[in-house]
DNA sequence: GTCAGAAGTTACTCGGAGTAAATAAATCTC
DNA sequence: GAGATTTATTTACTCCGAGTAACTTCTGAC
């Protein structure tokens, strides 16, 4: 076992740098191997596992990602990016405003619902405020782009920045109870997307509305300004 | 050194059980020690550094609390007891439904500006699942309560639990970028408690008031129901 | 007195994050 | 083309915190 002379193929590689001139593993496929890592562990994924996945061992995975929170913010992106695929695939034009919305809100379910390990992961792991900072802030961003193309544009009027938050913080928590009530065995069934999304917006969307009719009449900020600050 | 019959004062303890009767510490007052523990450390105490606070080793700690999440738990049950004291307090009978709501809004952003450190242990920390479920379930029924006080009965027209799950997302969102946007310098100033509220309730309240007037008028189910499912 | 058990402390194990040192291929220098 | 240098990688470590086992001392019953 100790002899390496006479190592039989089971030895995980060489020491030292290996024959072939590319870079064992680029950033996407680490990312992919996260990933892999991910479903098949769990959300307690460690750095070693996410390595050994990879293929790669850990300062390599230090080296390209950086350190758990690295990881954290990349998969964060990652399934920040899926789920706006989603929702740009089900968005139809011409739709009424609400049903758009509602719409939206059925997509995000369905793609955290298809990335469920993931979304586990990156809630469960990610409240480091660092990584929960910078996805809230992304997310926000997407958010009111999303709703500015829904309802075309909104201005400023009222500080986009907390209702963002909200419609964030609302679906965030809405999902995490659904998506965890199929783990743990509940005494109720889990319920479908389409029950959910129609609650959702049974809640959210009159205030939305009001601030979008709001921002309407009174336009003190162009449509079209991203509202930065 | 090791001479114990010249032992100084410094000895922290003498090993084994001490003379006095009274037991060291009971569970209130290492809670109240892991508060100040809390709040001198910040949002990742040690178990060591609570127990240290309390005078005690960390075994009675465990023996009388529980592991972290038990120790997540009880705080988590603190803080709730003070932000439901703190909204009750701020409750005045005879307002207006929206205006309750507001002011419910604001009296928590106030209790959880009060317990700032708190706050950020039990969201940073507590978010594993197990100590976060029975947080928000806790939660949503406080909140179930406060609406139906504040509108007098709620039914189970729609289901209370996603939005409960909806408002405590979205309150816990805002909070958290409200609070954390003190910490970390960031460039507009923080806002205040009573702005926050304002937009909160512009966007949640039109909702809340639309089910709450669709549950008066098909009042499926018995306002007195505590709608245990 | 002495024995059982309760109450506490010390000192440990275990596991995971992150890093330093070792090692081998590739490339450069003359 | 032989040594020096650089680059890519692995092994093996340190560090730290959660949780626990084992040992020590006090108290009470008989």
């Amino acid at each position: 076992m100790t002899r390496r002379t006479t190592a039989g193929p089971e030895r995980p590689r060489r020491r030292g740098r290996p024959k072939g001139r590319a870079v064992l593993a680029d950033r996407s496929q680490l990312l992919a191997a996260a990933e892999r890592a991910i479903a098949s562990v769990g959300t307690d994924v460690t750095m070693d596992q996410i390595a050994a996945e990879a293929a790669v061992t850990k300062p390599i995975l230090y080296r390209t990602i950086g350190d758990r929170d690295a990881v954290i913010d990349a998969m964060s992106d990652v399934l920040v990016d899926r789920i706006v695929e989603e929702i740009a695939a089900f968005r139809s034009t011409g739709t009424a405003p609400r049903d758009a919305f509602r719409a939206a809100v059925s997509a995000y379910l369905s793609a955290v619902g298809a990335h469920r390990d993931l979304y586990l992961f990156v809630n469960a792991a990610g409240q480091r405020m660092g990584p929960l900072r910078r996805r809230i802030d992304r997310s926000s961003r997407t958010i009111i782009d999303v709703f500015e193309a829904a309802a075309g544009g909104l201005g400023t009027t009222t500080s986009p920045l907390t209702w963002s938050h909200s419609i964030i913080g609302a679906l965030q928590i809405v999902t995490l109870m659904w998506i965890e009530s199929d783990d743990i065995e509940t005494d109720r069934p889990r319920r479908t997307v389409e029950d959910l999304a129609d609650d959702f917006t049974h809640l959210l969307w009159p205030g939305v509305e009001a601030i979008l009719a709001a921002a309407r009449v009174d336009p003190t900020a162009g449509p079209d300004e991203p509202s930065d600050d």
